[in-house]
DNA sequence: ATTTTTAATGTGTACGTACACATAACATTT
DNA sequence: AAATGTTATGTGTACGTACACATTAAAAAT
């Protein structure tokens, strides 16, 4: 059903109904609420070519994401959202991308005033610098641009969504796949391997359901915790790092992040068996799930969370439906049995 | 880059330059290399608004898939098809189901019948009776028909995509989940609930698989296989059903299909803790796994396949783009713990 | 009673493409 | 030489919507 036959039918012209439908104003209180029970009747709904066509804007999206070497975790979210900005292109979406030093405030900063200059119709955010963030979402707020929040979430922030993970559940997913391997005892060993205050929201609440799966747990009794930290940013800390595998010769290990292929580097240099479980499978994981030195990689779809991002946006800005404010992405299984389905999906 | 503009830079009008991209002819030699030269220096992309609201084409996408009850598992991809012609409705996609009895050629054969009487702009196939499935390919092929093939494959159909998945490591992953959570010893059970000569196949492949990762894998000497099957066609088959797992009281079961649900029914009844692994998580297996009585779900997204499958139908006919021949869906790992992200995706 | 203002409604054009049709230029036949 | 056929090219219209602008009718001001 288009306009005309609806003007036809309501004996109005295409400019009455057109007013209507974006209400404009400027039509009697009787003929708009004739043609408002007529788009009602038929269900109009406006053809999305027509509107595309004479519309024919195109949205700039600010992706604001850390940098990264390749192989690192965050090259996952900017390849789903350059996927996606490569398959929505032709519905006048463009991404521009500002990629600041995750260990660096100031640099975030200075990407966000870049942002705001660009004036955006959208932007998409990760809350690694948490602190810094929230304040971006209240300028955001004020200036009336529409954001995204891929990653982990900041409540309440006013975004128009939330893609991400249970971190928690995370963990204790974890939990069970580990012990399952250690025959349901022995020692195990959560070892988080960090390089800046930030990145620790998500290892703590990984750690944190980790702890809880097994505390909870009444049929794993001979399970003794041990949890370790090791810094990056110490120059030793590889060394560290081995000291720590070699001194305690535990039975499993959980590292909550994507770094789990530093240990499993240990393991596989040492000859060590120990069972093993780690996040996101990354470029840098894939080798030694496909040997089984990882045992288990939970993974949170970064990749997809970032195409999801830039087509919300499409969703919201293009076809002007409504999306889903919070989206947590299934926590995936992946071993070496499954790990080859999992990429470039 | 309009055609407008194209035409203008070549020195002649729309109507030639429209000829050269359509390939339609009677175009001098000479005005066709030079307006293909153009289009290929500008990189020319017919704009998808304003070809959509020309063409203003609907196809008709016709469904054959078997009939089911709800929470079967048949009718996972049936929901998926539904979703994706929801979402594809405005871009002219229209979807139209036929429901054949999987135990019942005949009824095959004449819902072949109908949708080749509905001449369709595409058809979805599921090849659960394959002997006719096979034909039927070979029929749309000489109607020029494009068709796509879902859940199981059939070689050299000449189908534009096949979307399923990879049986025989859907088993490997099961044995691998199921020796691992028996602690790599112990008596396990291979289970095939069957109800009809067809869906052998798939089942099979998948036991195959199983058999295969645990004669492979040097550490699991200590694991004792027994295979058996149970006929639902049997009116005792329940009975039988109870008998076995009472009599056989193995550690851990294997049921190489979405029927391990009824397996888990016994497990539940008679209280016996026997490690279970079996696929799909479909909603006769939801209550099993939120109550860890399965402790393993292989999925395979069997949703997603549908909505791919019309997914791919849409850039088949409306974008034109190239479509993937083959695609494996990930085998999802789902247990007690990640359940709940993988619904209504 | 005429002009001006205001409110309501109608008309025209553009978006870029596809395709039917019209016209021009040239070659071939009578 | 005139008529017809062939090939190449140009023109016009439609798709459905959005929005600027034009027109009409009624109300208010002179």
């Amino acid at each position: 059903m288009t306009i005309k036959e609806i003007a036809k039918r309501a004996n109005v012209s295409l400019g009455t109904v057109d007013r209507v439908i974006h209400d404009r104003g400027k039509v009697s209180k009787e003929t708009k609420e004739k043609i408002l029970r007529i788009l009602k009747e038929v269900d109009y709904k406006p053809n999305f070519y027509a509107r595309g066509l004479v519309l024919n804007k195109s949205y700039v999206i600010t992706a604001l994401v850390p940098d990264f070497d390749a192989g690192e975790y965050w090259e996952m979210p900017s390849r789903g959202i350059k996927q996606a900005a490569k398959d929505l292109n032709q519905f006048g979406i463009k991404v521009v991308f500002f990629y600041f030093d995750q260990n660096d405030s100031e640099s975030f900063i200075r990407k966000v005033q870049e942002v705001l200059e660009l004036k955006p119709d959208g932007v998409i955010l990760t809350p690694v610098i948490n602190f810094e963030a929230v304040k971006l979402c209240a300028r955001l707020r004020t200036m009336a641009i529409p954001f995204s929040i891929i990653d982990s979430n900041i409540q309440n922030s006013g975004s128009i969504s939330f893609i991400g993970q249970d971190a928690i559940q995370s963990g204790r997913l974890a939990a069970k796949l580990l012990s399952t391997s250690t025959g349901g005892k022995g020692k195990i060993l959560i070892l988080s391997i960090k390089n800046n205050e930030n990145h620790n929201k998500t290892l703590q609440k990984r750690s944190e359901g980790f702890k809880d799966f097994l505390s909870q747990s009444d049929s794993l009794q001979d399970i003794k915790i041990v949890e370790l930290n090791v810094d990056q940013r110490e120059s030793n800390w590889k060394e560290c790092l081995e000291d720590i595998l070699v001194g305690q010769n535990p039975d499993g290990i959980y590292v909550p992040s994507s770094k789990v292929h530093f240990v499993a580097e240990v393991l596989m240099k040492r000859k060590l068996k120990i069972k093993l479980v780690g996040n996101d499978l990354i470029d840098n994981n894939l080798d030694f799930i496909a040997a089984g030195i990882i045992d288990y990689i939970i993974d949170q779809r970064p990749e997809t969370q970032g195409y999801l991002a830039v087509e919300n946006f499409y969703k919201y800005l293009v076809t002007k439906q409504r999306v889903e404010n919070d989206y947590y992405l299934p926590l995936d299984i992946i071993t070496k049995e499954n790990y080859m389905y999992y990429r470039s999906q």
